[in-house]
DNA sequence: CTGAAAGCGCTTACAG
DNA sequence: CTGAAAGCGCTTACAG
């Protein structure tokens, strides 16, 4: 190692072809594991390489060779659980693969105009390589709708309405199943219907979520209450909480996120219900911290971190034939239940 | 599907140079708002620029120039509050600056041997650009110790015991001052003394955080109890609380973070406390979710984004001479009163 | 004010 | 198996 020769211009491979004795294009065929090279030469150079602490330029090799082993994650607010999640599973499965990862953030939600997002998109697209969209709020679909054709991209988005075509890599959480198992957790526990507070739809009114609890509703032959429109984070949750609170037939509560659970629990303990006892809550994520809420947060659990390396791994396989083009496997939920969840009141 | 992608070669300088019959050199002027261009040629090629829907190629741009306009934020975890939060601080301020952000996570705190981390800051280095090392961890403090000389880094640090010379890049929180306030706080309610529960130190034994406890503990003549180590998450908060919860003589708690005050919380509860009144808790951070729960969390609220995007700024003046150098400012801490403190209980 | 040359560090044909 | 040429898309001197 050169411990002394840092701050100097970085080693070329002409440099180490002139140490190595060789021409410049045999050093470029043993840093690509190019299969013919003498043994010997190649000893050589690498020799020299090792000496010299030569390390390919980057830049130089995406310039000439038009590859970039480079990808580029759209996203709305990275400090939700669920986005930094699949944000933590891509950046691991990158690294595994030498691939760079760049990260561009969206407006919130609401406030992003089809220029803002068409702008952030056209960044991303300028950096080179792949291009993975996290689409579960409108700034994200509309990002995912932004993309140009031909610029290699996969979406990470909400359980489709209807499987979809080979030409849109997506990748997702089985949404569905995951609202329906935590509806008929609820139900089995005795209450007459469970009531749900939704996240915001990335689409349209009818997400695959708000589909689950209907059907598990359905099957059971329960009343099916509206659902209601929460937020992402927890204000959100505490002002359904509160709405529901005034209704003292409420007596389970389904949510689309752990925040938003932690918004109605919250809301619920102003209003003088105790939970479990007189309401059930239950969220969806599976959040560091729902375990240690008082009361403890049933919830089902979601691979956040696995979408992420399956979304990568899709998006790998697009960018180079060699690679394995995954089948997006659809990731099973898991239903966690705490001390949130409990059978109804007495009825009086 | 389109498996090869990106087939459609882009349009070039040249193109743009021959589109509107000057050199391709003149459209390079243009580009880079070369003063010394006719208005009227400039007019041409910025029509030509618009009709064929140019874009500079950035690869190409930084190979010849030498200038990236590429941040990598170096960072564990990125789920934890603090550390998203920093990042959106820096994307935020970077995307104004036109600059592409990467991420490089670094393995867990415990994990990180020196040459995963030294591997982790060669591959940063191999993007080129700048360098931003959130180092709140031993890993972190690590990488930013392994960074080449040479290369623009900014180090987002704990408070340093001493002022750090000119040659040291960073920012920080004011560490001590928050601790204090928070300590003073639940002094001033009454209590005896104050606990604290540590969140890990990146380097030293005694942080910012804890000497600026210590010192609160110090100037109102009261016992100085030993710091509990606690981890980053509600897990080691739990522990931890649970072994305060054996001694009656506790309280009042401070936490290093709000995720340990959770874990805290729900320890003292498990064993029978009442909060606020039989013990007083406090966190550090004000996490979105901390004033929803049930008590809500008096905190102490650190300007992370603030901080991020200090961080960048500072970075902006070391790759730009053209950019202002922003002084360091350190973000005030703001203490957030809420329903997890009051006055200790009687005594009996 | 504008054009012709050289080169950033690499790869990809093309020779031998 | 290895070398000499051309070029990726741009910038930075150097001419005029």
């Amino acid at each position: 190692m050169n411990v002394t020769g840092h701050t100097r211009r970085s080693v070329s491979i002409r440099d180490v072809a002139t140490a190595a004795g060789v021409s410049y294009q045999t050093v470029s065929r043993v840093i690509n594991d190019h299969p013919s090279v003498k043994p010997s030469t190649r000893e050589r150079v690498l020799a020299a390489i090792d000496e010299l602490g030569f390390r390919r330029n980057s830049t130089a090799l995406a310039l000439a060779s038009g590859r970039s082993r480079a990808v580029t994650v759209l996203t709305s607010n990275t400090t939700h659980y669920g986005y930094a999640s699949v944000l933590q599973g891509i950046e691991e499965a990158a690294r595994a693969a030498a691939y760079t990862v760049g990260i561009g953030v969206l407006e919130s939600a609401d406030g992003a105009d089809e220029a803002d997002v068409a702008a952030q998109v056209q960044r991303s697209a300028d950096a080179g390589g792949g291009l993975i969209v996290i689409a579960y709020d409108p700034a994200g679909v509309r990002a995912l709708g932004a993309v140009p054709a031909g610029l290699p991209v996969v979406g990470v988005v909400e359980t489709p309405a209807s499987p979809p075509g080979d030409d849109r890599p997506w990748v997702w959480a089985d949404d569905r199943e995951a609202a329906y198992k935590a509806t008929r957790h609820l139900l089995s526990l005795g209450h007459e219907t469970v009531h749900y507070v939704a996240i915001p739809s990335s689409t349209r009114r009818t997400s695959a979520r708000t589909t689950g609890w209907q059907q598990a509703l359905k099957e059971a032959g329960a009343p099916q209450p509206r659902p209601l429109q929460g937020s992402w984070g927890p204000a959100g949750g505490h002002a359904a909480g509160l709405k529901l609170a005034g209704n003292p037939a409420v007596t389970a509560i389904l949510c689309g996120n752990d925040d938003l659970a932690l918004g109605v629990i919250r809301a619920l303990h102003e209003t003088g219900r105790a939970i479990p006892g007189d309401v059930s809550v239950a969220g969806f994520d599976d959040a560091p911290h729902s375990a240690y809420l008082t009361p403890s947060l049933t919830t089902v659990r979601l691979d956040f971190t696995g979408l992420g390396r399956s979304a990568f791994a899709l998006l790998h396989g697009v960018l180079e034939e060699s690679a394995q083009i995954a089948p997006h496997p659809v990731s099973v939920p898991e239903l966690i239940v705490r001390e949130s969840s409990g059978p109804p009141p007495e009825r009086g």
